[in-house]
DNA sequence: AGAAAAAGTTCGGTATAGCGAACTTCTCTC
DNA sequence: GAGAGAAGTTCGCTATACCGAACTTTTTCT
């Protein structure tokens, strides 16, 4: 067995060295359903549940959904400047898409 | 009735200036599903169905889960600042996320 | 206004999400 | 290697996600 998301959700489990108990109790879900998302392929677990999981173990719920070609350590560095740009304040904001823009039209 | 989440999909697809039943079949989901999904109450739909959707909208599914404070048009701004860094190439990123680092420091 | 088409809404049914509690397996410590 | 405690797994059940088809309302014609 083992799906595509199951797969992740252990992983990411392990990475931070919780339980199925510990990890089903911070997101709010019983454990042995959590251990059914893990191991039983074709779950479809709602937004809800997925989203709590993602957010204990701060990735996003597109993480788990996606097929995502980038390297785990790549797609942590995305969200992670992500939430931190989302925090800065508007102008600042402002300059960083502008720089952004001035990156995009030099590569493909 | 009227919830969050329904209020929110509403707000999209007449945005987009869809029907139901064409932004059903563009997210893989029939019409009165997705008719329940905006009308009745606590829903709770599955993470790959919200997904359809949030792609369908070019929103992210986070937009349709959160209480986000923020105004759409800032959403957008973000979401679409995220998506285009993500198309960079390493070297880009990196530089992208060391500019953010000096952002932070100059405010709270 | 009235017909026809398009959009929205209701409803009954099936599959499964998600739970609690019992059971099994692993990992210690003596 | 036995007994205790933690971790993982199974199972039966209830609530509900999600569908297709029928029905109603709204829009768009002439």
């Amino acid at each position: 067995m083992a799906t595509r998301l199951g797969e992740k959700l252990r992983a990411q489990r392990k990475q931070h060295g919780l339980t199925l108990e510990k990890l089903a109790d911070m997101a709010g879900l019983s454990k042995s359903y959590l251990w059914e998302l893990e191991n039983r392929a074709s779950q479809r677990p709602s937004a809800e549940k997925l989203s709590a999981l993602a957010d204990a173990l701060g990735v996003t719920t597109a993480y788990f959904l996606e097929e995502d070609t980038r390297e785990p350590e790549e797609r942590h560095l995305d969200e992670a400047f992500f939430r931190g740009y989302q925090k800065l304040d508007a102008p600042a904001k402002d300059q960083l898409r502008k720089i952004l823009e001035t990156f995009k039209s030099s590569d493909g």
